[in-house]
DNA sequence: TCTGGGGTCCTTGGCCCA
DNA sequence: TCTGTGGGCCAAGGACCC
C-alpha cells in the first residue's frame, strides 16, 4: 500500500483552494529539496529529492508549502489504524508506505484484490486520501505493482491509473521482463551505470547475461540479489517489528560552519538530541559516528568510535566525540554536521557503579522531564548556545534543508 | 543557481587472535 | 618458532531507499 503523494495530499485537504495546481512540499531555504510533488507539479519534471530551487526553475507556478512532519505522522497512524482492520501483519516502510501480508485474512475478507480495493475505498472513504495497492505473491512484486498502480501526469492531463494491480503466481516475467532495470530494489544512478556497460536495460536482459560478466561489473553480493529479483524471487517475510539499528540526527547549515568552536557546539546540540531518544527507547549506542560534509565537492567524510559500553548521555556522546571532531580541520567550509549512535543496547543505569554517570544520568533524566512537562525547547545544554539562544534538535524540525 | 534527513546494508581494509 | 589463514571486530566509505 503506498499513498498517493501523500504530504501534499495532506496539505490538500486544509487548503482546498490548491487542488489541481502545482503544489510542491518540502524545504523552501537555498538548500532546500522537494519532499512532495503533486502530480500538476510533476509534469513540469519536480519530483521528491529535487533542490527546491531547480523546482522553482521547473515550475514557477508551483505553490511551494514548508510540510508539516507532526501532521504527517498523525495522518499515517489514522492510515495504520484501517490497514490494521485487515491483518494483523502490517510492515511500515515510511510513513506513506507499508507492506500487509493478507495471506491469513482471505477467509474472512475475500482475496488480496478484494482487500486491496476495500482499502482504497476506507482510505477515501474516512481520510479524503488516495493511495494505490500492489497485490504479489511477495514483497519486492507486490512494491513495483503499487507503483504500477499509481496515478499518472501526462502532457495533457493526470491518468487516474488503476488503483490496484496485481501479479499473480506464476506471471511474475511477464510482469517483470519489460521494466527498465532501474527498477529493482537496489539499482541507484551508480549501478544502473555499471549495467548499462554490460549491455543490461531491461529486467529481461538479466537472462542472457554472463553471469561472470554480471559479477565483475557489480560485485558478487549484489549480483546475486538481481539475479534472484529479476526472475520474481524474493523471500523476505512481512516483519511487524523490526528493530532499530541506528539513532541519529544531522543539519545542513544555511551557511557554512567554518569555525572549530562553533562545530562542537552543533555536536553538543546533535548529541543532546540524539541522547534524549535514545533515552526515551532505553537504548544506548556503543558505537558513535560523526558526520561532516563539506561545501567543497559534497565531499563527506565520517569518523566513528566504539566505547565499551552503550551510551545514553549527551556529555559522555560529546566527551567521546570532541577528539573525532578535534582532528578534522573545518576551515574548508562544513555545510553538514551529523551525530548518530549505533550498535545499541539497553542500558541499565542502575547497576553502574561510576558514580560520575549515575550524577549526570539522573541530571539528564531532569532534562528529559523538564522538556516532557515544558516542551523541547525549554532547556538545552549551555555548551550548545550560539548568539545567545538554545536551539534544539527535534526529529523532522528540519526535514527538508535550513529555512534560509 | 546543486543537491535534506531519516535510515539500512554492503564492501574493503586493517588489526588481533587462535 | 615461523608462516599462513580465516574469523571477528572495527572504521570508513559508498550505494541505496523513502
Amino acid at each position: 500500500m503506498d499513498m498517493d503523494a501523500f504530504f501534499v495530499s495532506v496539505e490538500l485537504r486544509r487548503r482546498p483552494e490548491l487542488v489541481g495546481r502545482p503544489v510542491v512540499v518540502g524545504g523552501t531555504g537555498r538548500r532546500g529539496v522537494v519532499a512532495a510533488a503533486s502530480y500538476e507539479a510533476r509534469r513540469f519534471g519536480v519530483h521528491s529529492a529535487l533542490p527546491s530551487a531547480v523546482a522553482v526553475r521547473r515550475c514557477p507556478d508551483a505553490v511551494f508549502l514548508p510540510g508539516d512532519h507532526a501532521l504527517y505522522s498523525e495522518v499515517s497512524a489514522q492510515v495504520r489504524e484501517i490497514l490494521d482492520r485487515y491483518t494483523p501483519l502490517v510492515e511500515p516502510l515510511s510513513l506513506d508506505e507499508a507492506f500487509l501480508d493478507v495471506s491469513g485474512s482471505v477467509r474472512l475478507f475475500g482475496p488480496g484484490p478484494e482487500i486491496a480495493a476495500a482499502i482504497r475505498r476506507d482510505v477515501e472513504a474516512e481520510l479524503s486520501l488516495g493511495c494505490s495497492v500492489g497485490v504479489a505473491p511477495n514483497k519486492f512484486l507486490a512494491k513495483l505493482a503499487s507503483v504500477e498502480a499509481k496515478p499518472r501526469p501526462t502532457p495533457s492531463t493526470i491518468d487516474p491509473g488503476p488503483g490496484v494491480v496485481v501479479v499473480e503466481a506464476g506471471r511474475e516475467r511477464e510482469f517483470l521482463d519489460p521494466l527498465p532495470v532501474q527498477r529493482l530494489w537496489g539499482v541507484g544512478p551508480a549501478t544502473l551505470d555499471k549495467l548499462h556497460r554490460i549491455g543490461i536495460r531491461r529486467v529481461a536482459d538479466f537472462a542472457a547475461v554472463d553471469r561472470g560478466v554480471l559479477r565483475m561489473a557489480i560485485g558478487p553480493g549484489l549480483a546475486r540479489h538481481l539475479l534472484e529479483l529479476s526472475t520474481g524471487v524474493d523471500d523476505r517475510a512481512v516483519e511487524t517489528d523490526r528493530e532499530v539499528k541506528s539513532i541519529g540526527h544531522e543539519e545542513t547549515f544555511a551557511t557554512d560552519c567554518v569555525d572549530a568552536d562553533e562545530a562542537r557546539s552543533h555536536v553538543v546540540r546533535l548529541a543532546d538530541a540524539v541522547a534524549t531518544r535514545l533515552r526515551r527507547a532505553g537504548l544506548g549506542g556503543r558505537t558513535l559516528s560523526l558526520k561532516l560534509r563539506f561545501s567543497d565537492g559534497f565531499h563527506t567524510i565520517t569518523r566513528s568510535t566504539t566505547h565499551h559500553e552503550p551510551v545514553d548521555q549527551a556529555r559522555v556522546m560529546v566527551e567521546l566525540l570532541g577528539p573525532l571532531l578535534d582532528g578534522i580541520d573545518v576551515s574548508p567550509g562544513v555545510r553538514l554536521l551529523g551525530v548518530s549512535a549505533s550498535n545499541l543496547a539497553p542500558v541499565h543505569h542502575q547497576l553502574s557503579f561510576d558514580e560520575t554517570v549515575v550524577e549526570h544520568g539522573a541530571r539528564e533524566d531532569a532534562l528529559d522531564r523538564i522538556r516532557e512537562r515544558f516542551g523541547p525547547d525549554a532547556i538545552g545544554p549551555a555548551s550548545a548556545i550560539r548568539a545567545g539562544r538554545v536551539r534544539t534538535v527535534r526529529r523532522g524540525g528540519q526535514q527538508w534543508g535550513p529555512d534560509l
